[in-house]
DNA sequence: CATAAGCATGGTT
DNA sequence: GAACCATGCTTAT
């Protein structure tokens, strides 16, 4: 069978490897399952490299059979051979090829894994990747323009990209550097992107066996999978080397033997368009690794060499059928990026993820780096810079000169731009998502509803995917956004971790900042003689009113039996559920004696025309639920009717900042992190650094009358619980006896037992801040003095006594603690449990978030709420005014 | 002085 | 603890 000895571990024999073969050794061939490489001369080396070895010298041995798909004559029957097929699970034979274009690539699992732990990578693959991109590298018009000037081949496009390209998939780039030696960077450079083993051919050895006809078609060794993507390495001085691994080859690195519990898992950036499109909705996430596995991983092959999941591609069918047009060209998903705001803001920088610059750009040997020619999904041509930074020892990569672009397709932080390759044309793509899922008129790769399962991993779906578009397709399912939220913070540190908590949050609010949109919408009637113009606003559609909005009864919509449209209100004072026409526009406090539409049911005495079933159906996807809890609990009422004034002075607040709104997300987070693009929040409003009027203490807008009741509605609470709790406390501690020194001495805000007294309700210096022209020292509501411009986020920092910059956010909190609650309400016990205690003071915020799960920082969550409150109330501003 | 470019820093994973 | 990367900071133009 095999001609190639499989005796020796032969670095020690002076000939030929092939035994078929009597010259001199010269160069390293296949590897060995002792780990060595096999020797051979020169000859057959490039016969070898060239794919051709078995054709050469195995030709009349046994082995040789027919790829099943194609046809084609592989040479299954020695070590040389065994990239290049893959066994079929029903028997037969498959040359990778069409293994990867079948994509359900079976395991070569015939194969003793000794045969691959050291020789994961075929050496063959590597080689030949070299040599076939000798060839190509020089032929032109790759996508990244980076053809070597020694490579002045004339090979025709198409021959650059053949069909059966597949992207790199797991590189392992990390580690290039520049190297002294051209030779050495070079090939360090291919052993790095290689998951394994080191590359054996230099320029000279692709010179000396490139094979200027090669073609991928039509030699065996195409079904070698050889035919790659090529990398080039950008060295104007020399020949470049590149190399793509198949993604069998890259597979059989990183995957385990049948193994599907790669915890990471990767999308499909080098499948075929084909395949990728096959998988798109169900195959992405269903581990690639299970597709082939040919070999077992090399310890370091794993993980580093894998893209961050953030990074997956997730295209939409229609999103690839929009790259590719009407094109047959097929696209290969390479990566795609959620926009920072310094990627969206002005500087015009787009930070590459180094793994993914590493993998499917071009290869950059100088800071400069190189111009990049993009196509937008439009079909039109940009140029950015390629370049990078040296980063500590490492790089960051940049694509500059963005910014004409990302105006262009009027991106802003939080949106995706994605990347994607074009074939045969091997251009590249960038397409983009819109954060806000709007209907994508004018997008060209609107992917808001790839909800679907692009990705079958339950979490990014949650995050990503599903939760969006649930929060997109409808006005009142808050409920269900909310636990798609709390599943995804739960799960944020495993899997959504990827993603920068900036962004996160930023999403999250953004998810808080759709809903409340509706949900302050849903409050909002235009008056009686006015029909609200709508406006469409990051997809999402809201009422203007010419004149101010009355603040109606909350209510839910609906769609009766009879297809009808209509609203139902709870009663104020029986709470029972009464069906009134859609258009009815209701009081602030609606009884059932209001009910002119149906008068059998005009009296609370009347029976409820919904089931519990039915109510709760319509509840729990409301997010105007928080009357639901009405049937509940108790006492809601009043905490209706603050939700509902807290609203109001969210509104307010929105439309006295309305001017000084930050416009775009590039702002918020040079002020403060925690919030987010288009905040509204009190501090958010102000000017920046004490410019500006500020809110004085004597001042009396909206704002801060509704902030100072508010206050001092909640102070009192607190102050009560406070005292309780201090009045046992201090019973059971003795020491404890002298606030007033506590507070002196420790201006440190974070104890909770210590730090606050309830007869002091004194000012606690917030010490010196970053920024002291912020926030320096809030005051007791009860002297009058509140200081809006507090810093919110120093909330939970601050001692439940002294917190009072923290009301905002307590105000804030509380108008969405109704809405919280009631979320809890409908999840488990540990929530319900976790959302009473909300009023209780200091933890109220962290309770919340527990409850919630919003998140395993207390202080995201519980600055997320204010925050996104604002937002909500700012966005529904145009409303209001 | 404004902007761009490059580098450094620090948060996050 | 290292790597990554978002963004701040400094210098150059």
């Amino acid at each position: 069978m095999s001609t190639a000895p499989s005796s020796s571990s032969s670095s020690t024999s002076k000939k030929c490897f092939n035994s078929d073969c009597t010259d001199f050794k010269s160069r390293k061939g296949w590897r060995l399952r002792s780990g060595d490489s096999a020797e051979l001369c020169d000859r057959c080396a490039s016969a070898y490299e060239e794919g051709r070895f078995c054709e050469t010298f195995h030709l009349s041995a046994t082995g040789w059979r027919c790829c099943d798909s194609c046809g084609k004559r592989v040479h299954c029957g020695c070590i040389v051979s065994i990239q290049a097929f893959t066994l079929l699970d029903a028997g037969g034979i498959e040359c990778m090829a069409c293994a990867r274009k079948n994509v359900v690539l079976t395991s070569n699992s015939a194969w003793p894994a000794s045969l691959f732990y050291n020789t994961p990578l075929p050496e063959r693959f590597k080689d030949l990747s070299v040599k076939s991109w000798s060839q190509l590298a020089g032929s032109g018009p790759v996508p990244w323009r980076a053809a070597p000037s020694l490579f002045n081949s004339s090979i025709p496009h198409s021959e650059l990209h053949p069909r059966n390209l597949y992207e790199i998939e797991r590189l392992n780039p990390g580690e290039r550097s520049s190297v002294p030696s051209l030779e050495k960077g070079r090939i360090e450079d291919f052993s790095d992107r290689l998951i394994n083993g080191s590359l054996k051919l230099g320029t000279r050895d692709m010179l000396e066996n490139g094979n200027a006809g090669f073609s991928n078609e039509e030699k065996p060794n195409s079904c070698l999978g050889t035919s790659q993507q090529p990398v080039l390495k950008e060295d104007p001085s020399t020949p470049q080397l590149g190399i793509a691994i198949p993604f069998a080859a890259l597979n059989e690195s990183n995957g385990q033997i049948g193994g599907s519990g790669t915890p990471l898992r990767q999308p499909a950036p080098p499948l075929l368009a084909k395949q990728f499109h096959g998988n798109l909705h169900n195959g992405v996430d269903s581990s690639p690794d299970t597709q082939i596995r040919n070999g077992r991983p090399r310890a370091d092959a794993r993980g580093r060499s894998q893209l961050l999941p953030r990074y997956w591609p997730r295209f939409t069918d229609e999103e690839l059928q929009q790259i590719s047009g009407n094109s047959n060209s097929v696209i290969t998903p390479l990566f795609e990026k959620m926009l920072s705001a310094s990627d969206a803001g002005r500087i015009g920088r787009l930070v590459l993820p180094k793994k993914c610059a590493e993998a499917y750009f071009p290869p950059i040997s100088h800071p400069e780096g190189l111009p990049l020619k993009v196509q937008d999904s439009k079909g039109k041509e940009w140029v950015f810079q390629f370049r990078f930074w040296p980063n500590n020892n490492s790089r960051m990569y940049v694509l500059e000169g963005v910014t004409p672009c990302i105006q262009n397709m009027r991106l802003q932080a939080g949106d995706t731009v994605t990347f994607s390759r074009l074939e045969p044309e091997g251009k590249l793509v960038m397409g983009f998502r819109k954060a806000s899922t709007a209907p994508s008129s004018d997008q060209d790769n609107d992917t808001s509803k790839n909800g679907n399962g692009v990705s079958t991993n339950g979490d990014f779906e949650l995050a990503d995917s599903s939760s969006w578009s649930k929060v997109d397709k409808s006005g009142y399912i808050a409920k269900e956004v909310l636990e798609g939220k709390s599943s995804i913070k739960k799960r944020k540190s495993s899997t959504l971790g990827s993603k920068s908590k900036r962004l996160r949050i930023e999403n999250e609010d953004m998810i808080e900042l759709k809903l409340t949109w509706e949900e302050a919408q849903g409050l909002l009637r235009p008056p009686p003689d006015h029909v609200p113009s709508v406006v469409v606003i990051e997809g999402f559609e809201f009422e203007e009113y010419e004149d101010a909005p009355i603040l109606g009864k909350a209510t839910i919509f609906a769609t009766d039996n009879l297809g009808q449209k209509v609203q139902w209100v709870q009663c104020e004072d029986c709470f029972k559920w009464r069906k009134l026409p859609a258009n009815a526009l209701l009081p602030f406090k609606w009884t059932c004696s209001g009910n002119s539409w149906d008068p059998e049911r005009s009296l609370c005495s009347a029976a409820q025309e919904l089931t519990a079933a039915q109510l709760e159906d319509l509840l729990p996807s409301s997010n105007l639920g928080a009357a639901s809890k009405k049937m509940k609990a108790a006492k809601q009422e009043a905490d209706n009717v603050e939700a509902l004034e807290g609203l109001d002075t969210l509104a307010n607040l929105a439309i006295l900042g309305e001017n000084e709104v930050l416009p775009t997300s590039s702002q918020a987070t040079t002020k403060h992190p925690r919030h987010r693009p288009g905040c509204s929040c009190i501090v958010c409003i102000q000017p920046p650094s004490g410019k500006g009027p500020k809110h004085k203490q004597t001042c009396t807008c909206n704002v801060c009358q509704t902030v100072k009741r508010r206050f001092k509605t909640l102070m009192m609470k607190r102050e009560k619980k406070q005292s309780e709790k201090e009045a046992e406390t201090t019973r059971k501690k003795q020491q404890q006896t002298l606030p007033e020194k506590l507070l002196d001495d420790d201006p440190s805000p974070s104890t909770n037992t210590g730090s606050s007294s309830p007869n002091k309700k004194k000012v606690v210096s917030e010490g010196s801040d970053d920024d002291p022209n912020r926030i320096k020292s809030s005051t007791s509501p009860f002297k009058g003095q509140i200081d809006l411009n507090i810093q919110p986020e120093r909330e939970e920092e601050l001692s439940p006594g002294s917190d009072s910059g923290s009301m905002m956010k307590m105000m804030l909190q509380d108008a969405s603690e109704q809405y919280i609650r009631q979320q809890m309400l409908s999840s488990d016990g540990d929530n319900i449990s976790a959302g009473n205690q909300t009023l209780a003071g200091h933890g109220m915020g962290e309770k919340i978030s527990n409850g919630i799960s919003l998140g395993s920082s207390h202080q995201d969550s519980v600055k997320d709420h204010p925050s996104t409150f604002a937002m909500k109330v700012s966005a529904s501003s145009p409303a209001a005014g």
